[in-house]
DNA sequence: CTGAAAGCGCTTACAG
DNA sequence: CTGAAAGCGCTTACAG
């Protein structure tokens, strides 16, 4: 607290009578250092309050002590929650996040991806839907050498680590929760057929379907967009026609949202004429009425997953920063259970 | 895109000829260097596809091109909103964003900012509430010499750049919007009596009631606490009173989505039987239903504000990073009229 | 187990 | 208008 934190690793040599070198040994933890050294320079790391400088250490070393963030869908809850899991991560180990939004409509996307990478020297990143799969960036980012993991990417290139979670056993248990409930005629509304999200929650429905002997009725399945627009189409063309489900799956919370406003709209009670449960846990998912079951995906903990793995690799400064192994890891998810399922009307 | 981006100043200098105190000056757009010579270097620049490495330049210099973002709610929204507008400036700036979660329930928030800043070496800060208003952490800031610039702060200590908007105003158009569509019962729920907005948004409400002749009933204004929770009870007092309002007007979109949630269990049709209005324009206002009339605040806007007065101050190498000076600017916000709002029922 | 030297890639004074 | 020297605060080899 004396000096204001101006100190350099001089100072502390000074102050403790012993070399820079030293110093930085103890500052790194550094094996080989007689445990009276470490006290020595420790203390006079606390009465100097020294705290390393990032630029110099980062030009000097080959550790920048910097995670980055690519993200490219500016739509809020997601990116931040993996931004609070980077952090959560990042503060232990005496790392920082450098946040990057790529725009991906724009042609120069791998371009701005090397001259982020090449000026930063980032000690990794991590990437979430959509630039997962741009290969572009990807390359870049193997050429540079910069270490990255994907979180819930739409496909596996065998590339590099993944982080996810398991999106078609998810949506099969929610199918089987509405089942449970006595549901039979279940509609459901597919996501963004360029997502394979979409593809694997469809996939859980089916399955839960097919374990019971439901048949899959063409007028019960519509195909959206995520999007909340997209939703209130498809629970329109679900909800007005003669023999309506008795609930409705939405692949996202949104659309979710989506039928319970077109329920709202057209005077049909919510959970007692209709169920409807959505995926993600969004926000919206506990502030509309009712409140939605859905899936929780577990967002911040794939990021401390993505953290963790990135922070192992730059840890072993012997071996440099080794290529991350292709590896994949699904985190488990949580059935949200709230109050928009319910069991079917008796005369259904 | 040759070299892979790996050349050095001095790999400029020597295929262009020249020494790397000129790249340099090309690079920084420093005055006095013929033309001739910038385009040499230039040249030689495209060719390698250099980038000048941010450490180096951090560690050599006085600038860091670094701007941090401190917040401390992890609540989502907001804080992405106002990366997003610090983003969208330093990208244009060649700037980067670095980000930090404060956890202000810790008793060393000060000391963390202080590592922060002295590590890094950020050129700028920019903070967001409830962190505005951390006395400590604006002292460590001024005595570390790291200009900062407060978004919506509860309080204008006058020490430093402020963006924001003018709450009361937007809540008395609001209010007025009400009364115009031939509300008179119109009941108000306070936000929580710790932030100044909800103090504001109070008094616009009052000032338009009063500019109408319609008096504050008290029954009609209860104490809430911006949650979605504290909405819920708060409607419900409102909504289930033998003169119950037919407009309300709750502090923040959260809960707003509450009275909206309390109608629609209760069977009060809305906008017909029941106008309701929020305020910021958070993601649920667009997917409850019916979709909320409320406030948008400026939030990235703002954000663009404080990264252009903090990229502006970084500009001067000449003077250094000058203490930034007080100013206050009030960005627009603007009333986005949906269809939770309506006439009053006649009978009323 | 500890240290003296060199160097990371730039910018800052300072000459010319 | 241009350049040679010194130095930012560390870490990397390399000695001892």
């Amino acid at each position: 607290m004396k000096s204001g934190g101006k100190a350099t690793i001089t100072d502390v040599a000074v102050l403790a009578g012993v070399s820079i070198k030293s110093v930085s040994r103890v500052i790194n933890k550094e094996p080989n250092v007689r445990e009276k050294m470490r006290e020595r320079v420790m203390r006079a790391v606390a009465e100097l309050d020294y705290r390393p400088n990032f630029s110099a250490r980062s030009l000097a070393g080959m550790r920048s002590f910097l995670i980055g963030y690519l993200f490219g869908d500016p739509s809020g809850d997601y990116a931040h929650r993996v931004e609070i899991g980077i952090l959560n991560r990042c503060r232990e180990a005496g790392y920082h996040l450098m946040v990057e939004q790529i725009d991906i409509s724009a042609p120069d996307v791998a371009a701005r991806t090397a001259a982020l990478v090449t000026q930063l020297r980032l000690d990794g990143v991590v990437l979430t839907p959509p630039i997962t799969d741009f290969p572009d960036v990807l390359r870049v980012l193997r050429e540079a050498g910069v270490p990255y993991v994907r979180i819930a990417p739409d496909q596996d290139f065998g590339d590099s680590p993944v982080v996810a979670m398991d999106d078609a056993a998810a949506a099969e248990q929610l199918t089987e929760h509405l089942i449970g409930l006595g549901h039979r005629e279940i509609g459901f509304i597919k996501g963004d057929p360029g997502h394979s999200a979409a593809r694997l929650r469809y996939e859980g429905y089916c399955r839960a379907m097919a374990a019971h002997q439901l048949k899959l009725q063409p007028h019960l399945v519509e195909q959206g967009l995520f999007s909340y627009a997209s939703g209130l189409e498809c629970a329109r063309r679900l909800l007005l026609q003669p023999k309506r489900p008795t609930a409705i799956f939405a692949s996202n919370d949104d659309m979710a949202a989506a039928v319970i406003a077109v329920a709202h709209e057209n005077g049909i009670r919510l959970p007692s004429e209709l169920s409807v449960v959505g995926f993600d846990d969004a926000p919206i998912a506990g502030v509309v009425w009712p409140p939605l079951t859905t899936v929780r995906q577990p967002i911040a903990q794939m990021a401390e997953a993505a953290a963790d793995i990135l922070l192992a690799l730059t840890g072993h400064k012997d071996t440099g920063s080794p290529p991350a192994a292709a590896s994949r890891r699904d985190l488990e998810y949580e059935i949200k259970l709230r109050q928009s399922t319910a069991p079917p009307p008796a005369d259904s």
